[in-house]
RNA sequence: GGAGAGGUGUCCGAGUGGUUUAAGGAGCUGGUCUUGAAAACCAGUGAUGCGGCAACGUACCGUGGGUUCGAAUCCCACCCUCUCCGCCA
């Protein structure tokens, strides 16, 4: 959420955002709205202050055994009468509340302005893309030819967008998860959790998903809970609520989950293949951080991620999201993009941001500098570090052979009991 | 799921309708004493949000409602914690 005094006073910038960032937001209800709460706020304040003066006037002549039934007849009528501003009060911050919950955080000024993905700029690129020279295959065909991948028998059991992983496919998914928490947890610096998968209402709004993303959460039979998109949500409300001090920052935490998302509006998007599934893994990157620190805490968050793809062998570039194409709760977002063969091109396995403070505003996760300072709060960051899925994806992709087996990455391989080829079963 | 107990400031803890603008203690800050420290003593000290340039006002005792001129205190619902029982990986 935005800072709603910052937003009454900068409507132009604001207005200017949404604009850049081609969404919509009603500022002019929320002007009227703020307005109106404040109005009544000074209103309704006079009169209480009112009553609690007279209440203790009613009070000191109670216990003088003198007659107080004239003041209290009008007390009865201010009562009433704040009673009812106090119903509207509530009525409008709610409704105040609820415009500003739907505002995108405000894009840093060196986001470059674009309208769609076609304008995200490349920022730097790790890899040459290798040359072969045999006829590849999408990972979905190398997968199902290795009998390490089964999206038939996923479909029968769960539909479209789920895939079975088998054997060795399995074991690579879960050398991944391994490779990567290890990395994240003994060269980089992060603390390894493990989180639930359910979540409140509440603990979905405090990260930005909602309430304006609420067709792309599943949420489970009358009851209070969805099913997490990313632990992005579980470790940034983590702190929900509370005040940290200036020494435990900055935090960083992993943790690996499953991640469920409805993919609604992407029907006939990668139907084929571990690109785009309804349940996936993801080794998730978030930071606590001092305010002064988030720019640089990005980048090295971005370095995080990359150095998995480094370490894996795996060309990739990096790119900056442009104002049209960046995510909602971010002030900057760098993608980190990886080299598929068969589909010739870069496809995203990381996103990395910096939400400034605006999830730390809905969550109320705050700092103190010193014992006594007033609290502020944090910025929070989150990035992938990767998704799990697509990684395989890459693996399988870009270490093919012409016989159909694939080489290993030799990071991987104490991950993976000392294998290093998945050949295609025997015939 | 059933029965019981409980949720008060940084912590412990008192408080069943009107000086509670939350007792008392610990802790913390400053001081006295001391070569220094400890102890003792004295003084100060709840946090956060909102409105206001400020003075100040206002809200907050798990959460949300209600009763009342007035609620930490009474009523209702819910959440959470603990103990016991049941069920269970």
């Amino acid at each position: 959420m935005l800072d709603m005094k910052f937003v009454r006073d900068n409507i132009e910038l604001v207005q200017k955002n949404l604009d850049t960032r081609h969404t919509k937001g009603d500022l002019d209800a929320f002007v009227r709205l703020y307005d109106e709460r404040k109005a009544i706020i000074q209103e309704v304040e006079q009169l209480k202050a009112k009553r609690n003066a007279v209440t203790a006037e009613i009070s000191q002549l109670k216990r003088n055994k003198e007659n107080a039934d004239s003041k209290i007849a009008e007390m009865k009528e201010v009562g009433a009468h704040i009673d009812k501003m106090d119903a509207h009060l509530k009525e409008v911050e709610e409704d105040l509340k609820q415009v500003a919950l739907m505002l995108p955080n405000m894009c840093d000024a060196s986001v470059p302005v674009g309208n769609d993905e076609s304008d995200n700029p490349e920022k730097r690129k790790w890899g040459q893309p290798r040359k072969f020279d045999f006829p590849i295959q999408a990972h979905w065909d190398i997968g199902e030819n290795l009998d390490i991948l089964d999206f038939g028998r996923a479909v029968k059991e769960s539909g479209a967008r789920f895939t079975i992983y088998k054997g060795l496919g399995a074991r690579l998914e879960r050398a991944l998860i391994n490779f990567m928490l290890d990395l994240h947890i003994e060269k980089q610096g992060y603390t390894e959790m493990m989180t639930p998968y359910m979540v409140t209402k509440q603990t979905l709004t405090n990260t930005g998903q909602l309430p304006k993303f609420a067709e792309d959460m599943y949420k489970l039979q009358d009851l209070d809970y969805y099913l997490i998109p990313t632990a992005e949500v579980t470790l940034t409300n983590y702190y929900a609520g509370e005040i940290l001090s200036i020494d435990d920052l900055p935090k960083y935490f992993t943790a690996h989950t499953a991640c469920f998302r409805a993919e609604a509006g992407s029907a006939g998007r990668d139907t084929r293949g571990l690109i785009r599934q309804h349940q996936f893994n993801k080794v998730e990157m978030v930071k606590y951080v001092a305010p002064e620190t988030s720019w640089d805490e990005l980048e090295k968050l971005t370095d995080n991620a990359e150095e998995v793809l480094r370490l894996l062998g795996l060309p990739h570039h990096v790119i900056t999201l442009c104002t049209g194409d960046i995510g909602f709760g971010s002030a900057k977002t760098y993608d980190v993009e990886v080299w598929m063969p068969a589909q010739n091109c870069y496809r995203e396995i990381s996103s990395c941001s910096n939400m400034t403070d605006f999830q730390a505003r809905r969550a109320n996760i705050k700092f103190r500098r010193e014992q006594k300072g007033k609290p502020e709060f944090v910025h929070t960051l989150n990035g992938s570090g990767l998704a799990v899925g697509r990684t395989v994806a890459a693996i399988l992709e870009n270490y093919q052979q012409a016989d159909g087996s694939v080489v290993i990455p030799e990071a991987l391989r104490p991950y993976m009991g000392g294998v290093d080829v998945i050949r295609p079963p025997k015939k």
